[in-house]
DNA sequence: AATGAATGAGTTTTCATTCAT
DNA sequence: AATGAATGAAAACTCATTCAT
């Protein structure tokens, strides 16, 4: 269907050079539709970002709650949302690269999408943190931590194309086994000694 | 001076709004010099890019080897590594949003120089993690940690923007001393308690 | 229809003032479009000159396979050859200033279009020779007789707005009738002369 | 010297691409200097093509006045033009090109230039024409005569460029005696059957 | 649902020239 | 005699979008 492929034609090429970077007229001929279809179906260029800016963010949502389950212990929900989003990621790492790269701040619209997801994505992360009995409404703590969080298990496949050329490395299942493996070490470790500091004193600014 | 006013304004305007989405006549206004005077100093609008890219890994390398030090243990220089990170950041927040936002992969230029500074960048990353008794030629353990820590630790930086709109907060110096001593007891803690179940097994792939 | 007067608009002023010198916009204004319809329809100026080009080779094609004829005698030949060239010159005079006038070799796509044209020219010049007994396979005699050809029938048309400067003459009908004249009368005798002198001895070289 | 240096390669650049798509900049690069040295020794880039031009038209003038001497007979001065414009031609054939190719009859101070050379030139073909008993002050037919002779004598230099690339001959001492010889003989045959044509008539027009 | 011609403002880059040194 | 920074206009081309069909 011509939206569909207009939606995977523009994620795909905003993921390889950037949202203001791509023309609709590449990304009609990528989806093989004409380029008057772009508008018909989203209104305009940035339209189509915000489509795809709305879907990342859904796309953490789920990956975030299916995660934090309230019968699980602290390290298994750090090991299950390391999983989705690596799931995710490798199903559709290009919606990351086009979502997290593209910072078209000046456009509001867009701001506004990413604002509320963040917001959003960043109080989830709260109940998780709450299970390592921190405080979920410290935003200090969580300005600090949740994108810490976001950015540091999306790192890899953002800079994936980049390691791609330098470093010879086949991302097969077993890369991502170890990767899952050392992410959730580190991080059920990191927290959990974050609150064993902190857990004393409560919030700290 | 004009070259630097150029490369001021070009650095603030990349990070706001992402290098494509600039113009060569918006840099030319913001720095107050004639729109002709950028293909003199910087020979194209790519070429301007290229020296803030470079200019962001050295003063990354700076932040990590001056950080990793032979005598120190290996909390205290993660403790050093994030305050460099974080001292750069604050002085010059644009800089970072300049480059890591910036993915023109498709301009070759651009991507060498980012292919060969993250090389670089994970490389000493590698001398920090042999502190924690970790196999610093270890590619695939490199290749995860390294980007996690690289994107981790600036994640504030890059979505600080997003923050400023939702979240009401003070950035200043007892944020950051907050946001320090947060991050370095996470990595601290995170790092080594990888090293404790990796240690054993050598290398995982 | 646009395409069409976008295109004897770029004929009509490379031929006064050579291809590099006249810009698309002033080809835009003069065919009364809009300037991007030139890329819309021929890619680029280029493009425009590739057609042109093309155009006057298949232009003067024409005129000598039609004047050289099997049956005919070899001064009749050289009449209908003077005749048409004339005939499309004076319907034409532009195409002919646009293409011999613009010598952009630095540009490949031109230089293909010339070499391979004239290639063809210089054959079918050579075909005529040979009504004269002379050898149309000696390539060094027909470098030198082709191009002789070429501009020496052509030169007028070159230089027809100098002249029209400096000599107040009237270039009306009786005017091409001795211009014809005259030089049917050369080249017959001339060439008629040099195959005297040549046919004796074969090649040249 | 810097002068010099820069006409060299003022005529060298223009031969290739035409006066138009020369830059200064380009000629400063190619000769050697300072951009600003162009304007301080020719005014412009224009009074640089005045220059060339200008030169061009002397060593024509030349050319011919040396070849039509009152004792020789008609083919003798024939052959001696001829070998006149080959010598020059081999030596200089850069100028040639420069100035056969520039058209920019939109710029009056080169359309000048080119009218007055092109009827001293035509007139100084009177005389040679004169020799062959046919009227040196029949305007109309030194139109005709005038830019045949010298385009077709040059024609070989305009066009060599391009027969480089298809032909594979080597332009050597031995190709332009052939040149020579033909042309010579050519022209002789042609002109003598012109002239006893039209000298019983006189005037034609 | 789809087309493609058309628009006009936009892009980056290069131009010839000037001027203070 | 020579430099090189600086200018402002102009270059070719591409942009997202519209509209009649």
């Amino acid at each position: 269907m011509s939206k569909e492929k207009i939606f995977k034609a523009a994620v795909s090429l905003f993921a390889k050079k950037g949202f203001a970077a791509v023309g609709v007229r590449e990304i009609a001929m990528e989806a093989e539709v004409n380029i008057s279809m772009i508008s018909y179906y989203f209104g305009s260029k940035t339209g189509l970002l915000e489509e795809i800016t709305s879907r990342f963010h859904e796309r953490y949502y789920q990956a975030i709650t299916e995660a934090v389950d309230e019968s699980k212990p602290p390290e298994e929900c750090v090991r299950l949302l390391i999983r989705n989003i690596v799931d995710f990621a490798r199903e559709d790492n290009a919606l990351i690269q086009a979502t997290l790269n593209a910072i078209p701040l000046d456009i509001s619209e867009i701001a506004d999408i990413k604002a509320k997801g963040m917001s959003i994505l960043v109080k989830e992360a709260g109940r998780l943190l709450s299970k390592f009995n921190l405080d979920p409404e410290d935003v200090v703590f969580l300005s600090i931590i949740g994108p810490f969080l976001l950015f540091g298990i999306s790192a890899h496949f953002i800079v994936k194309p980049i390691q791609k050329r330098v470093l010879n490395i086949d991302f097969n299942d077993s890369y991502y086994e170890s990767y899952s493996e050392i992410l959730t070490t580190l991080l059920t470790e990191g927290i959990g000694g974050v609150a064993a500091t902190r857990g004393k004193k409560g919030k700290g600014d």
